[in-house]
DNA sequence: CTGCGTGCAAATGGTTTGCACTACG
DNA sequence: CGTAGTGCAAACCATTTGCACGCAG
């Protein structure tokens, strides 16, 4: 994604385009592993040594209540950024911490059709996430 | 479950018999829907009005670590408390903040099988737990 | 020029920790 | 009695907030 792409998709969402916020949005991008907020930070640091750690939550949340990312919290409370917008689940690694997307639309259909049959007392289904853990094999 | 084989269900995990970790036992039996470190302690507060907050959440820790509860984090980032030992998914009330535990034996069976099938690549599956979110109906 | 965005530093809040004291076994 | 458990308060740490200043539109 290139620098005047993300100002493109700034003014799309009335978002003000400013360096900290193009600097955060490439960062993300560049760091496609759900990057934490720290993540973020030292990443753009390289390019961008003055922002500060309160605009850069500031502008995350932003960009979350625009819909351009995805907040997701992890098992140890940290929270990380995804700009993966479609429905999808999560690949935890447990030895690495690492989180990969998982899109599997057959799987989609066979849980969604088991639901279909088999109701759950009292509640409406909106949003099915699954949450595999496990390890990533070094062949 | 009875004070007395509250008792006993600490013994039999090694685990010294104190006034707080009866009590805290209690409470989370009591409030049976996963209550956070501080539902627990408002709980206890009226029975046992002496104990510390930091003691619940070490003894909550030892109860952990001894397989009585497991941890979960939630959306907003709490910890809560579960003492339903078997494998279970979670249905999350988004209104609310409730959350259910869900056993479904069929469900489990059909998604293992699915991925007896289908492998994720380089990716070995210890466990897959599905968030259900949506909302109870107030029939 | 007007107000949204930024930087800074202080505040927050759930959880953890260190240490002296207590009481279980 | 000795050691694990407790109470207390301070520390932690990711995240949030308040406010004065700066820059985008």
């Amino acid at each position: 994604m290139t620098t005047s792409e993300i100002i493109e998709r700034l003014k799309q969402n009335k978002l003000r385009v400013t360096p900290q916020r193009v600097a955060i949005f490439e960062a993300i991008y560049k760091l496609n592993n759900h990057p934490t907020a720290e993540n973020i930070i030292n990443n753009i640091k390289n390019n961008h040594p003055y922002i500060s750690q309160g605009t850069v939550y500031k502008v995350l949340d932003s960009f979350v209540e625009s819909n351009l990312l995805k907040k997701v919290k992890t098992e140890n409370g940290v929270m990380r950024y995804d700009h993966v917008l479609s429905a999808h689940h999560h690949i935890y690694c447990q030895e690495t911490d690492r989180i990969e997307d998982y899109v599997d639309d057959e799987l989609d259909k066979i849980i969604h059709q088991y639901f279909k049959k088999k109701k759950i007392n009292n509640f409406q289904i909106k949003d099915i996430k699954l949450q595999i853990s496990g390890t990533f094999k070094t062949k």
